[in-house]
DNA sequence: CATATTAAGTGACGCATATCACATATTTGG
DNA sequence: CCAAATATGTGATATGCGTCACTTAATATG
């Protein structure tokens, strides 16, 4: 059940909206719970809202010309997807969907755009989302590239302890194939590196259960490739 | 010389702003002209202007851990550089250079934050620009992947024939270890795969003169990596 | 609870491109 | 204009990981 201004999780986009957007924001929008891999929304779709993720975990993702996906960023709570809605083109570019049980709240893009071009504090703090995710985009263009299969792994796996777990216990909700989608691998190759890591003593692999056992030595091995 | 009014290449973004505001953002910007090869900004370095590509062409590139740089974006007239110095941390995540002789000016931080949150159209340009971007960083990460070289280099050629010269016969303003850096290679790799379409009839070159024969062919190159 | 389906894991082999070492060509700077 | 520096090109070799085919384990469904 949608209840918005007691949102606990409210970006920090809306929180710079005066009472009046707030509510337009809440009466133009629809909130769904979804299931782990319910689609938020699907390339090639028409896109008539953008999404915000309220709880839960999401990837975005894209087939390449092999027909292969791949993840191109793992979302959190609190942050928007789909905000390429609102360009000209109509079509969404990738897909979304969510990796665990979710709460997506879904908002009209009309009503979107309006806020935007009638509050620049909101506006402001959308580009600086999207400053701190080009950067994420850019760490990660070079590290997929100049990193060996064990680094980017540990990459991986870090992102999940330091960003999404905060705890050296904690699951990964994502298959062999997912992760090796994550890291531009192959679920074989995944699979091998995972071995590689456990037999080096940085962590212990119980199917999707991770634990992080040595971080200084996956650090370590994500800093070297 | 700075001559901003009459300037026929502002950005759609400052087309925005009113007279006033217009004149406090020129009043608050200094414009370069810089060679060939000269930086715009180096990574680490402390952040305090945003910079604006008023002609030429810039390349946006970072290190890896190996040590190389990699190629994260050529960026085209018109666009701004280095947004993410309106985040907190005050030092750049990556450096700029410019490719070709180029004008840049620099706009201060706290004016241009003051622009974005005093005009919500303003903002709004800079939102467009940015979902454009990361459309592009997308479609680019799921194709270094996917596509061998061929269609990597395919790709990087066609964006210079459709993007920045509109001719078939164009200058890429690049050394060969540059454009390994573009398309995620060695400087080895691109001779041998430049050769490649050559020997198939796609492109003809004369060192940093390319010239593209047969763009269908190059599409086909592209569109199956 | 049993069966079917899907996911995970393994061994063997192949390959696209990186790396290395060098020669040649071009550009730069004095 | 010439020497030095840098860029380009080439041949040979190495390699990290993808691919394929299969077996085993785990999960889903009726």
């Amino acid at each position: 059940m949608k209840d918005c201004i007691d949102c606990a999780i409210r970006s920090r986009a809306v929180k710079t909206l005066t009472p009046e957007e707030f509510n337009i924001h809440r009466e133009n929008c629809a909130e769904l719970e979804l299931e782990a891999g319910e689609s938020i929304f699907k390339e090639g779709q028409l896109s008539s809202h953008i999404a915000y993720l309220k709880s839960g975990l999401a990837k975005i993702h894209k087939k390449g010309i092999k027909g292969s996906d791949q993840i191109l960023k793992i979302v959190k709570p609190s942050h928007y997807i789909g905000l390429q809605s609102i360009l000209l083109n109509k079509v969404h570019q990738y897909s979304s969907s969510v990796i665990e049980k979710s709460v997506v709240c879904y908002v009209d893009i009309h009503s979107f755009k309006d806020l935007i071009t009638r509050n620049a504090n909101f506006a402001n703090e959308l580009i600086l989302h999207m400053c701190e995710d080009e950067m994420c985009y850019f760490n990660r263009f070079v590290n997929v590239h100049q990193k060996q299969i064990n680094g980017r792994l540990a990459d991986s796996i870090l992102f999940f302890f330091d960003e999404i777990a905060h705890s050296n216990k904690f699951v990964i909700p994502l298959s062999r194939a997912d992760i090796a989608a994550l890291i531009c691998s192959t679920r074989e190759s995944v699979i091998r590196s995972l071995k590689d890591l456990i037999d080096v003593g940085a962590i212990k692999v119980q199917g999707k259960h991770f634990e992080v056992i040595n971080k200084d030595l996956l650090i370590s091995i994500s800093n070297k490739g």
